[in-house]
DNA sequence: CGTACGGTTGACACGACTCAATGGCAGTGG
DNA sequence: CCACTGCCATTGAGTCGTGTCAACCGTACG
């Protein structure tokens, strides 16, 4: 095989990626584009059940996801492991390792997937020369922060419904970014997943589930998700305690 | 008064602070502290009761707290309100800005406080100057991320007994880093705030404190915690299920 | 074909919430 | 100085949501 090519095909596009307006390159100018292309590697797929990194793994890149999807999983030293987040296409992770420069989170793939790698030395200089560059990871990790805050007040407050109705939601809305419907879409992770990452049990999700889709709320078959009402679903995360 | 004094003296020292090894500057250069000295602004102090920033303003600085304490409040649509986060001394709050340049949280001050203002626009130039200083700022952002990843499993997953335990030790740790005793300290914070903060029910912490004394693990009185057992409290906290 | 695992369902228990009443303390105003 | 007023904290009684346990089914996979 010829090298240069394969080189050729290994540096990333941002540009044409379709994910641009979700990803990091979002709002860059042309140069701080042309830039960050030479720094992003194209990573060959990941199969499911595999892990991006491991907790105690060196911190050594982000990544953004380009196709699939993942979970981090933060285990505590008695080994209860929670979820604290799934990640679709257009996202970024990684940024767990960027207190003690180890990962805190396993990264598992749920899902055959492909990312881009975003060195962090190489990024860390981009980001000095580039002050768009660096205000736009600023605000992915800013994203990421508020994210864990809302949920924080979804695990303290809400009861297994509205939790249920609001990952739905959530859902549904980062699948229309993506460009694809948000009335039914597709569900990378398990039951067993969503429980854990809900902070339910997943026997408690099952009869949720139940009740939504005889409520006329929402059907889960499979791994696939139909919004039976965007109406009922918003009125259940809106309402305090009804 | 003499101009070019009040200058000097509203101008912080970083060196001099007793904090300085718990706060940013940790592992600074000579010359990066020289620099981060000249855009760090000393803030008059803040009373009780006060709003550092709210929901909604403009995100223009981080704060350093010098003294006293602060509590990080996110509120729902539905107006349920969450505490996020606790800050004391030497630790950094307005994070929460980073993502849409508004912050997403009230920071209300608890008991009379000074912080340090640091603006974000300098703060920014100064990370593209230094890579330690930027390093820094990762850092403490990473931990802020670890640290809310550790709470949710936290609330997803464990008993109010072990909430509670698990709060006692992150407390007497603080106190430690800042030179004070681990097993007495005093709690700038209601047992409203920390039950909020736990995800319980003001009247479920109040009996677990009670419950705590009897079996000899910690005593809450006023706002004076004494570690009784810290044996027992790790056990709490380490242990998954009994 | 056997095994393992994810998901479902039912019975049951219990932890934590809710509601309501009381006490204590701080701040305020007469 | 003392009554008034809130707010916070406490305590008891009762309920309910959600977890636990156990059994079962279906499907994927080796």
């Amino acid at each position: 095989m010829n090298t240069s090519i394969k080189l050729a095909e290994i540096q990333a596009s941002c540009r044409q990626c379709s994910l641009s307006e979700l990803c990091l390159p979002r709002g860059l100018t042309d140069e701080e584009l042309t830039d960050l292309e030479k720094v992003v590697d194209q990573q060959p797929p990941i199969d499911k059940n595999q892990y991006l990194y491991r907790n105690g793994d060196k911190f050594k890149s982000f990544y953004a996801v380009k196709s699939g999807a993942m979970k981090s999983v933060f285990t505590s030293v008695d080994g209860e492991e929670q979820i604290v987040g799934f990640h679709l296409p257009g996202e970024l992770v990684g940024l767990d390792g960027l207190n003690t420069k180890r990962h805190t989170c396993d990264c598992i793939v749920l899902e055959r997937s492909s990312v881009c790698e975003l060195p962090s030395i190489r990024m860390e200089e981009l980001c000095r020369r580039y002050s768009g560059l660096h205000r736009a990871m600023h605000s992915i990790i800013g994203k990421t922060i508020s994210e864990d805050q809302s949920m924080l007040l979804l695990l303290a407050r809400r009861s297994a419904e509205e939790r249920l109705a609001s990952f739905l939601v959530s859902l549904s809305q980062r699948s229309l970014l993506r460009g694809v419907s948000g009335s039914e879409f597709d569900m990378p992770m398990s039951m067993r997943d969503i429980a854990n990452y809900l902070g339910l049990a997943p026997e408690t999700l099952s009869r949720l589930v139940k009740k939504f889709d005889k409520t006329g709320v929402a059907r889960i078959d499979k791994r696939r998700a139909i919004i039976l009402s965007h109406d009922k679903l918003n009125v259940m995360v809106a309402d305090c305690k009804h």
